[in-house]
DNA sequence: GTCTATATCTGGATAGAC
DNA sequence: GTCTATCCAGATATAGAC
């Protein structure tokens, strides 16, 4: 049979980075061991330290590998878009981009929603690069709708941002992505970011 | 001199619950000891069992205080407004008590964003029944509002209700109370859910 | 690259003095 | 209502065989 969707269990580094991503968003950092990480990973928990130097550094590369995923997904198919895009489809992009890969790499990308506020200092600070590297791509692409007088003057792009982020990485403590459809999903965000709620009555002061 | 507003260091178990709560939301459930917990409740870890039977038992009564201080305020300050308020005057209500009590007992709330989905399934199940009320609550007050024609009735209200708490929820991560005017941030995420950020054209098709 | 074995420490919880 | 003392299970990490 021709390679099935099943995904096969992985082995070594890897195995060991999806094991520990999907207990990490089950139990939380300071609710998994080495034990339970090894033993997901079909290994004792002394074969680990051969892969990593600490429990520290597994988590590290889980953060790491999630934002990555989602800054890169964002703008590549942002960049795919032609040059005269409006705002409303640059706006539906970011939105399903960031969502197909937040919820497609979900014990990763949690890993940075959950557990972001619970790992050690350390850990925390070495990520800070990457995290503020998508946080300035977003506030760039914002901004330049906001100065082509496609989004609202009034709107504070840095306090948006927050906002939108907010409420689409929420989305992981009750979207399954194998149950609903992430563009649905993506385009009924972004209708409510873009038109708002309200019953259109042409007499808003 | 009468009444500081530094909160005097609270005792027994109130002062247990203000310390672990506090402790949870910066170190997770599985990151936090009894020892840890007695030692910022001025005790020694043996005498946390004389008001609580288990650590399960204090997190979850920290649980369904965050939900239930969250429900109560924005109930009441829905119910004070007059009958025929507008649908934005009970929207922008409805934000602002869910913000300002969400973020003045962040280490309560905080404990429902972030740790409700590491903490033991019988802990989580105890809980459903006060976040389900608030849940249900929430979907009355907004399909009142759409069935009077003033919110859309292509927004679907379970769904839109998911990103506005998974929205508002965030800010716990970011907004300092201190720092910050809650009534100003409530006003700025409610003019964005009601009006959308796109600039008006008045030709959308 | 994975194992066993172990050193060292910290966890939740209990018993009983005061 | 808080303490000390303790049980024992489980934690991270290391050493060295294979």
């Amino acid at each position: 049979m021709p390679e099935t969707k099943t995904k096969k269990p992985e082995v070594g580094r890897a195995g060991i980075l999806n094991a520990a991503a999907s207990l990490f968003r089950q139990h939380g950092y300071g609710g998994v061991s080495l034990r339970a990480i090894a033993q997901a990973s079909g290994m004792k928990a002394g074969s680990i330290y051969y892969h990593f130097a600490s429990k520290d550094a597994i988590v590290a590369a889980i953060l790491d590998t999630g934002i990555t995923a989602v800054h890169k997904e964002v703008q590549e198919s942002v960049d795919a878009l032609q040059k005269g895009a409006s705002a409303e489809t640059v706006f539906r992009t970011v939105l399903s981009g960031h969502l197909r890969s937040l919820l497609e790499h979900g014990d990763y990308t949690s890993a940075n929603v959950r557990i972001l506020g619970q790992v050690p200092a350390s850990v925390r600070d070495a990520g800070m690069p990457v995290r503020r590297a998508y946080e300035k791509y977003l506030d760039t692409v914002l901004t330049g709708l906001q100065d082509a007088g496609e989004i609202r003057a009034d709107v504070n792009i840095a306090r948006f941002r927050l906002m939108l982020i907010g409420a689409l990485n929420a989305t992981l403590e009750w979207f399954d992505p194998d149950k609903g459809d992430i563009d649905a999903l993506a385009n009924d965000y972004a209708t409510v970011f873009l038109n708002g709620i309200l019953t259109l009555t042409g007499d808003k002061t």
